[in-house]
Formats: structure tokens, C-alpha cells, sequence
DNA sequence: CCGCTTTATTCGTGCCATAAACAAACCGGC
DNA sequence: GCCGGTTTGTTTATGGCACGAATAAAGCGG
């Protein structure tokens, strides 16, 4: 009904004290000053939060003094977030693994295990093992320490009602919901959330630079995908489904895609058109060391021919250059669309990083406007492994720590849409 | 320094009298009973706010009762947006002409102006002439009435300091303060932002209810631009420089752009590809009603190719439907990456309108993922010419009327971006 | 005229950020 | 060792503001 008043001025101080915790999750270590001048909130007012924060264990104080050595004036209390008072579960169902770990309020890894799964198997099988790995990391903790569960799921979502729509990688998956089935089983709040937007939720919680800029995460795996970071907000697609930057049209003349589509981006970088390209080279009496590579019994799939690329085998790097050829152009379409402050590239791309990324760059340089790419940032992620799985983790932790949008109720509209 | 407290409880007294405002422009007319419902605050909260904002005429009561006939209880006390008590002045600066119009608080047209302009005059002559321009809208309003002004720039600009960075179109105009010049001459607050993004803004305030939707508005002009309204908030690219859908790469074989890329959107649909193709055709020795036309002293344009589609001309139709063709597929790809709930279409194609859009839909319906094109609806815009005017109406209007956004301290980061 | 219903207002309360004054804890210098 | 200077942190009183509850207002049907 009323999803928007301010008018509750509980609901400011609810604010203020997720003010004051994202400022210390920040800045940690700090003080009740430095807190005041970031938060714009005035002194006494800080006090009386922090001090009731420290009450509810949210927070605490610590020995030791700030680190600008030689200071005039009263040394500071030094404040930081009391992250062992709540423990999280994360989540990574991937369609042939599914990992699980344990985390406190920080998202600091307390617990991990993984188990490799059969992507064509029934979801009542994969639900026992999501919760016999969940259990393992759960060893030891009381019940009433955890704040609550994430989970990252790879494919179209409902999240509200945390249902698991479909999942091109898992067949089997249809309407699955999985969120109310683990919430009766573990008996703690669950959260669902594609994978894409975890791994931009998790560069937020770990860069809060990010809140002011906007970040393009670009996940490349079996296929590609991107997921948007836009001025701290998460952005979210009708029905949760944006991203697909796989599917965005490169040649209007190109090969037919599984998507009934043409000339798709996967039809050039997908894992499958990557060894296609391989072979291919094969046949045509190139890719030596690919080919002597197979007869030694290793199988066609890109990460064999990263990892030749990056030994230095001509043909391979050829191919990985143009695969970032094509990523690219894609990447320069987003570019040109939205303008972001910063790229970042995640995914199994480690053993050739740094060619791809070269090879990325420089087509976003031939291809992206000037002004636009002048000042854009391509990287590399730091953490590249975890991100969905940790993103999960921060799913459940920024309700303590990040403030909710503010909008004006959705009313009913007075003119009608033609 | 500190732009982020929400301490000052001041501040939700200006924002629930914002969305008090909001409320009522929307349902005008209505009453505080339904405003209490709609906003979620209490009765005697919008008692207080509404009588607060009569005092200041920003409100006011009519007569006349709630519409739906017979209803119990005391009947209601209409309220309405006092919508004299401010004028607005709007100037839309195209490259060869330049608008005006004065409004008042709803964004109503209540005197209007243009004059044409020659895009390689000096910046300091078409000064004068928006000045005049102005000054004849401005006739006979007290200047203590002026709410402040709006314009609408066609091209880069720096929106907080006013300046007009770049235009493609209007070569001498570089860095130009637009905003400050008008400023000090006009001495009422100017804001200034590029047209695109205006237009985004007047659909907006037209249809609240696309607050919670994620629109993409497509211009169609000599050049094709895009502007995102994501969840009611206008989205504004690095430097303001978003939306170049007609630089995207639909074919990465495809011929060189002026933009220094290949296969560009613009190198199949701009106003002198389109023509190009017309003459293509007619060299074929096809395009038949073309060529007379041409002979007819006709200039060869998209808008005369359109025409002579709507006239039922099978070349020129084909053209449009190819190039529709083309537009479908940029915007395939936008669907793809962001998955909106709506495409609005605006600009110069009133004559071939339901060719174009059933061209593009067509396509849409080839090249965007079935999910996504599901639900989304592709439409022309009810208002198409003077969208960016109105919009840096709304621009003004809008400080009034909407909620700003609540965000975090742009805290420094705690650790560096590689 | 009386219940019934919905709208609008009044008055008192309680919450919460804040201002102002103060206390605490260190410095360097005489 | 004491004193001004400086920064941190707390306490107490204040004022603004949304809100709850009671009340008034204004129509209906019977």
C-alpha cells in the first residue's frame, strides 16, 4: 500500500545507524570524530549511536590509537565493526559445483567446501547436497549466531519469492523454490540472487569507491555476461534478466546462435566457438602445439589454448586476440550506450589475462567514441574465483550496512501508456 | 564535505512536503485523505504539510467535489497544484533553430517562440538570439515571478558549471558557459542539459508511472541518440556522455565511420546514409516514384523517403523497412544488456511511423532473447517535437516536486583500484 | 433526529538530531 | 609541574517534527 513515506522518524534513525556502520566497515579502524566528519552527522549525535550500536554488539571498541603518529589533542577511541557477533551462509550453486562458506559480518572467510555435482541430476538430489556442504561450513555454529543465508544461482530468478525460473545449464531446474525450501530446512532468512549480480554486489562491498561511479562487470565463463553497477545501485532488469551481453548482435551477416539469433558475441567467444576456432586451425595444418597438446591427451576447451597462448605458442595468442577482439566490440557498444567510469573483467581467464586484457583494450580503442574511452578504466578483477560465492555472503550483510533507496510510491498512473 | 546526513530532521520536513507535492500534482485534483493514502503518512501529517504549503501558494483548494459519484461521509476538500503562483522559462537550442516557451508549474505551454539559426554563426550571436528569443516569451511577466530557466544543449556538456563542452553540429561552439551567460543576463537560476536526456525527463514527469519501470527512449534525428530513465532516475553517463546507440557496431565488417570505427548503427540509418541508399536505389535504376520526385525539385531526404513510404511507394517502404531493420537491432542489443520494460521511439518520423515501428519490431522480435522481448513494449512517444523543451521545463519544475536521492558519503576508497 | 461513514483538524506526546557547554586526554614550552 | 592549545568524547537541555488519539465536520439513508 504506502511503500513510501519518510514521515516515521524512526525510520531516520534506522538510517543514520546504517550510516554509522558503513562508515566504520570503511574506514576501520576509526573514531567517533572521523565518523562524524565523513558522515556529515554531528558529533553528539555519533556518539549516542555509536554507543548504542556498541550495546546491541554491532560494534566495538578496540585498543590502540590512530596511526598519523605525532597528534595534538585527545587520542581517539578506536571503533570497528564487532564482526564476529553474526555469522553468514553463502551459496554458489554453479550447474557442476556447488560451494559453500561461512563468513561473519565483514565477509571474511570463517569455512569453505565445495563438491562437484551433476548438472543433469534432480533438484531434490542437488538440494541434499547444497545442504550437506552448507552443514559442513556450519559446524560448530550456533544457530542463533546467524544472521542469515545467500545464495548465488546461475540463470533466471524470481527473487522476491527466491524461485529458480530456469537455468540454461541445468535442464532440470524449472520453478524451483529453492529459497523457501533451504529457509525450512536451515531455519534462517534466505536470499536469492543471479550470479552476475553478486559478483557486482561483492566490487561494491569491497571498493566503496565504486558508490559514485559507474562499473560494468563483464563474467566470462562457458558463456559471457555482464551485470551493472550504476552509482552504488545494482541494476536489475525486467524480471531480473539483463546482462546478456552474450547475445548482443555483432554482425548483422554472422553465424546462426542456439538463441535463434545471428551473429551473436557467443557465436565468436563462447567456450565451444573458442575451440571450434582451435580446431579449425587444426585442420587447416596450423596450431602446432594445440595439436601436439591433444595427442598428449589433453581436450579441446580454451583453457588449454589460454594456457599455450600464454607459453608463448603464436597460434594460440592469435586466437585469444581475437577472441578480445570480439569482446571488445561488445565491450565498446556498452561504452558508447552508457559511458561507465570502469570495466572490469572476471572469470576463468586467468592463465591469459594479460593478452586478453591487451587484446580487449586495444579494439575498445579502435571501436569506443573518443571521449568516451578516453577515461574508461578496463581491468582485471582482483578476486576472481569467489566473487559470485562472496557476493552471496554480502547479499545477507549490506542490510546492516547499506541504506535503501528512497522513492516516491509507485502510483498509479493518471495518463494511459498507448 | 559532508553531503550525506540524513541527521537534520529539516531535511524529511522537505522532503515529505516534496512528496506531498508530488502526490497532489499527480492526482490533481484530489485530497488530503487520498494524499495521506498514496504517500503511506498519516492524516494529520498532510493536514500540517498541505496547509503549511497553501500558505506559501504553492497548493490550493477548489471547489468541486471527488468525481465518483455517490459516497458517504463528509465529502472531501479538492486540492490542486497552485501552478500560477511560478513561471518557468524553457529554451531548447537545436543547430539550426532555437525555441522557447514559458510554463507554469505542471510544465503547461502558455506562450511559445522560434526562430531558425545558422549553425556556423558565432556563439556570441546566437546568444543574442536566444536572448530575444527569450525576451518575447517573457513578455509581460514579472521577473520576482520566475521560477528559473531550462535549456536544452545539443551535444557534450558539463551540466554542473553549465558549460556546453562540444557539438558535433555547431563547430564554434566550444566550451561556451551558457549557463552563467544566461544567468547573469536573465538573473534567474539557469540549469542546462543535453537534449537527449531532457526528452527522457518530460516522459517522466508525463507518466509517474514509469518511476518503477526501466525505459529507453530512442531519438531519431539527423544522428540517432538513446537516453535511460532507470527506475525513475534519469540516467547520466561519465561526463554526461551516454546514449551513442548510433555508434554502436551492428557489423563489425561493415563500412567506415565518420566516428573513426567500423559498421557503426549511423553508417546504415543516419539522415545521409538513408538518403545515400535512396540514391543507391535510384542508380539501380529502381525507386521510381523517387526519381520524380527528385525531379520535382524535391530535396533527397529521409523525411522525403518516408513520405513517399506512407504514400505507398514500395522502394522507399523497403528502405525504411531496412532501415528499421537496423534500428531493431541496435536496440536487440540494448534489450539484451539491460532488459527495460519499455522503448519509446521519438523524433522525425511522424510520416512513417507505423512502418518504422513495425520494421523495428519485427527485428526485435528476431534478435532480442525471447525473455526479454516477451514483455517489452516498443512505442512511439505521444509528444515528439518538443520533448526536449518541455523537458528542460520539467527540469526547473522538478526541484519542487521530486525526491532527491539518498546516498552514502563518497567516502575515499580504503584500498586502490589496480 | 439518529446511527454510519469518511474527511479534516487539534492537541499532546515522544522521538531524535542537535547546540552548547563541559570533561578528558594528549602536546610543547617555560 | 603547570598552562595554553588542541582534538576527542559526553552530557544535558532544546526544538522540530511526525504521529496517536480524540474531536469536529459534513454528508448519507432511514
Amino acid at each position: 500500500m504506502s511503500q513510501s513515506q519518510i514521515g516515521n522518524t524512526a525510520l531516520i534513525s534506522r538510517l543514520n545507524k546504517r550510516l554509522v556502520l558503513h562508515a566504520v566497515r570503511v574506514m576501520q579502524p576509526t573514531f567517533r570524530a572521523e565518523v562524524a566528519r565523513k558522515t556529515g552527522l554531528k558529533p553528539a549525535t555519533v556518539t549516542s549511536i555509536v554507543n548504542l550500536l556498541i550495546d546491541q554488539q554491532l560494534l566495538r571498541e578496540v585498543p590502540g590509537t590512530t596511526d598519523d603518529g605525532a597528534r595534538f589533542g585527545r587520542p581517539p577511541l578506536m571503533l570497528e565493526v564487532n564482526c564476529d557477533i553474526k555469522r553468514i551462509l553463502a551459496i554458489d550453486l554453479e550447474p557442476d559445483r556447488v560451494r559453500a562458506t561461512l563468513t561473519d559480518l565483514r565477509v571474511n572467510i570463517l569455512a569453505y567446501h565445495e563438491e562437484n555435482i551433476d548438472r543433469f541430476e534432480t533438484p531434490e538430489k542437488i538440494l541434499a547436497r547444497i545442504l550437506k556442504v552448507s552443514k559442513i561450513v556450519l559446524q560448530g555454529v550456533p544457530h542463533r549466531q546467524l544472521l542469515g543465508a545467500g545464495v548465488s544461482l546461475p540463470g533466471l530468478i524470481d527473487q522476491k519469492n527466491g524461485v529458480l525460473l530456469s537455468s540454461t545449464n541445468m535442464p532440470k531446474w524449472i520453478d524451483v523454490p529453492i529459497g523457501p525450501l533451504l529457509e525450512k530446512e536451515l531455519k534462517i532468512p534466505v536470499h536469492v540472487e543471479r550470479s552476475m549480480h553478486l559478483a557486482a554486489l561483492y566490487e561494491k562491498w569491497t571498493y566503496p569507491h565504486l558508490q559514485d561511479r559507474k562499473v560494468v562487470i563483464i563474467s566470462l565463463r562457458t558463456g559471457i555476461g555482464m551485470s551493472l553497477l550504476l552509482n552504488g545501485q545494482l541494476y536489475v532488469g525486467m524480471q531480473g534478466l539483463d546482462g546478456e551481453i552474450g547475445h548482443t548482435i555483432v554482425d548483422v551477416n554472422g553465424k546462426a546462435c542456439e538463441c535463434g539469433s545471428r551473429g551473436c558475441l557467443e557465436t565468436f567467444v563462447s567456450a565451444s566457438a573458442i575451440a571450434a576456432r582451435g580446431k579449425e586451425m587444426i585442420d587447416a595444418g596450423r596450431g602446432v602445439a594445440l595439436a601436439a597438446a591433444l595427442r598428449q591427451g589433453r581436450t579441446l576447451a580454451p583453457e588449454l589454448i589460454y594456457e599455450l597462448a600464454r607459453e608463448g605458442d603464436g597460434d594460440c595468442a592469435e586466437i585469444v586476440r581475437e577472441v578480445g577482439r570480439y569482446i571488445g566490440i561488445a565491450i565498446a557498444n556498452v561504452i558508447n550506450l552508457l559511458a561507465p567510469d570502469e570495466i572490469v573483467i572476471c572469470g576463468a581467464i586467468d592463465t591469459a589475462e594479460a593478452l586478453l586484457l591487451a587484446a580487449i583494450r586495444a579494439q575498445v580503442n579502435v571501436s569506443a567514441l573518443p571521449r568516451s574511452r578516453a577515461n574508461v578504466i578496463v581491468r582485471g578483477a582482483t578476486e576472481k574465483e569467489k566473487l559470485p560465492l562472496l557476493g552471496a555472503a554480502v547479499l545477507i550483510a549490506q542490510e546492516l550496512f547499506e541504506l535503501p533507496e528512497l522513492r516516491h510510491a509507485g502510483m498509479a498512473a493518471p495518463v494511459a501508456a498507448g
